[in-house]
DNA sequence: GTTAGGG
DNA sequence: CCCTAAC
């Protein structure tokens, strides 16, 4: 039944999550649990891996692959485990490279930008898009050759596996060469490798899950093969599991959860950062989006039940993305298992402000808030072909030849933020940063480090200094560019340079990426830009006239070009001003209004305070006259 | 979408 | 400035 049922799930009955997913806090603990639950499962995809794998015309190598895959999930997790004893050292090596591999994807260049996402805390080398992409076929044909080599022999010969040339598979590099076991074979090298990398599935399922996925795409040379090499290499990785996941697999892939997506994981700094609604939903968007992938990947079909579960949970989301979208293959009646590589991820260049007592950890989780803001507002993926974008999101993959291995290498993906898409390079101002009217020609400080910060100005104040800014490499790390004033009082303490927010705790740093799109970030608060003198002025005089209450006829009449004063904005500056002035000069902070000024706030709010009375008192009476009449 | 008011 | 309730 479970098998069956799963079978039904994914589309081609090839992905079935081999186990129930287990609470996250049994999750955790893997090695006493796993056994206990996965052998039953395991036997039973296994089994019915192999009657599909028989069954399947042209699944002759799937066997093989499968047991490579299922090899390499054993692998990846018990690379330290005995059986690497039979394993030359190099190749164990290569292993575990690879494994680290998959995280080590951050020490390319390319990652450098996503591990500037990751919490510094973690390792970082895994991006969990990034390190699923990143794990190469080969590793997994190499180790599937392994394991393969020792439990069946028979794979050997089967299996193109000879050509992985071990030898090569050392590759020292973190890079992995990719080796197809069999001409042809790429397709299931490919899919195995997703299957594998894929969520955290036991591995045990691995083999069910290959066998489903592959035959397809994968030409099978021996099926006799197969149903053996999967028993074996069941058995292999249920040893191995326990010790390898606790091993190998850990590192990576704890290290990749942690830091990858703790927007995700709901970061208590982070939920700070998003208070908002609008930033809960931005969130909350971006996870059903994940979650949709996974199921979708889901349907696709990896089942790997392996201990790492916990580990690779967190590749999954990653991963999906990704493979979300190659899933129109499937669409076809055919799924095919492919490796994908993130060609680039760009990240829009942060400017972040940074206050002279700012500790590192303060500057990583304003890095990391930063980021995840950008993040969260959207990414977006580009489909690379042979270098060249794929711009027709209509075609299907078989129209670009992605389903086939021979141009699988071919393909890279892009991923970009969204919010940086339609900014260019350059500074980006953003629209709350423009300055209208008068207020624009005044110079801007960018803060006022004379100036003591009390709490709330060094708050509002350090908000607002970080700039984002897409496809913009700079080399002024760490600086802080005075793009913008923070008061409009004096420009004397530095009016463009770079300036260090001098705020009182580091803590009180906070972020701002700023897009230059007019649409500001979603939740992202606005910065703060002081009522100028005029402003008040021009306020002043249109609640006169309109009264308050009127807050929308006040923005149109006095604020109607100014598209960063809202009217609550005028509101809010009103009630301020309303304050100010019945407030003792003494206590008063900020730019000096004119008591001049402030005595017709006072007047002003006095005569319409006692309009509205009149009004209501003149409408209750009229009320209880109707009533009474 | 506005207004009012608390944070 | 933000957030929300109440219109």
């Amino acid at each position: 039944m479970v098998v069956r049922k799963r079978l039904d799930y994914g589309s081609r009955g090839h992905q079935v999550p081999a186990m129930p997913r287990v609470p996250s806090s049994a999750r955790g603990k893997r090695s006493a649990r796993r056994k206990k639950d996965e052998m039953s499962p395991f036997d039973l995809l296994a089994t019915v891996a192999g009657t599909l794998l028989v069954d399947h015309e042209n699944s002759s190598n799937a066997p093989s692959i499968n047991a490579a895959a299922l090899t390499y999930a054993r692998k990846r997790k018990s690379v330290k485990a005995e059986q690497c004893d039979d394993v030359p050292p190099l190749k164990s090596m290569a292993v575990e490279n690879c494994i680290a591999g998959s995280g080590g994807v951050c020490a390319s260049p390319r990652q450098a930008n996503i591990c500037l996402a990751e919490n510094s805390s973690t390792r970082n080398g895994t991006d969990p898009v990034l390190e699923s992409l990143t794990v190469k076929p080969d590793m997994l044909v190499r180790d599937s050759v392994f394991s393969c080599t020792k439990s069946c022999n028979r794979a050997h010969g089967v299996g193109g596996i000879p050509e992985c040339g071990s030898s090569r598979s050392l590759e020292a590099t973190n890079q992995v060469q990719v080796q197809q076991p069999m001409d042809g074979d790429t397709t299931a090298l490919y899919s195995l490798v997703s299957s594998v990398d894929l969520d955290g599935r036991p591995p045990a399922l691995v083999s069910s899950d290959s066998s489903s996925g592959v035959p397809l795409c994968i030409h099978d040379k021996d099926r006799t093969t197969s149903p053996l090499c999967h028993a074996e290499v069941r058995h292999a990785a249920d040893r191995d599991d326990d010790e390898n996941s606790s091993g190998c697999t850990h590192p990576c892939t704890t290290g990749n959860n942690k830091s990858y997506m703790p927007q995700y994981t709901g970061d208590s700094r982070i939920r700070k950062m998003f208070a908002s609604k609008i930033r809960k939903a931005a969130r909350n968007k971006m996870c059903g989006e994940m979650s949709n992938k996974g199921s979708k990947l889901n349907l696709c079909g990896k089942k790997i039940s392996t201990t790492r579960q916990r580990v690779q949970r967190a590749m999954f989301k990653r991963q999906k993305p990704v493979r979300r979208h190659f899933t129109p293959s499937s669409a076809k009646g055919i799924l095919t298992e492919v490796k994908l590589r993130i060609k680039s991820f760009t990240i829009p260049e942060l400017f972040i402000e940074i206050p002279e007592n700012a500790t590192v950890g303060s500057l990583k989780r304003t890095v990391m808030d930063v980021v995840t803001s950008i993040i969260e507002s959207g990414l977006r993926v580009g489909v690379l072909l042979q270098g060249k974008s794929i711009q027709d999101d209509n075609k299907t993959l078989r129209q670009a030849r992605i389903c086939h291995g021979e141009n699988l290498e071919n393909i890279d993906f892009t991923l970009e933020c969204e919010a940086g898409q339609n900014s260019s390079p350059g500074v980006r101002i953003p629209e709350e940063m423009d300055f209208h009217g008068a207020d624009a020609m005044k110079p801007l400080a960018m803060v006022k480090c004379e100036e003591p910060l009390s709490e709330t100005k060094a708050g509002y104040n350090s908000q607002q200094r970080v700039q984002a800014s897409p496809n913009r490499v700079q080399s002024e790390h760490g600086s802080v560019h005075s793009r913008f004033e923070a008061t409009a009082h004096e420009a004397s303490a530095s009016s463009q340079a770079i300036v260090p927010v001098a705020s009182p705790s580091s803590e009180a740093l906070a972020i701002v990426p700023v897009c230059k799109s007019k649409r500001p970030v979603i939740g992202q608060r606005r910065i703060r830009r002081p009522f100028s003198l005029p402003e008040v002025e021009a306020l002043v005089e249109a609640v006169e006239q309109l009264g308050t209450g009127r807050w929308r006829d006040v923005k149109m009449l006095a604020f109607d070009n100014t598209d960063h004063r809202t009217y609550v904005d005028l509101k809010d500056k009103w009630k301020t001003l309303v304050h100010t002035a019945s407030i003792s000069p003494q206590q008063r902070r900020g730019e000096p209004v004119p008591q001049g000024l402030l005595d017709r706030v006072l007047a002003a709010q006095a005569y319409w305070s006692q309009q509205q009375q009149q009004q209501i008192s003149g409408k209750a009476s009229g009320q209880a006259c109707s009533s009474s009449c």
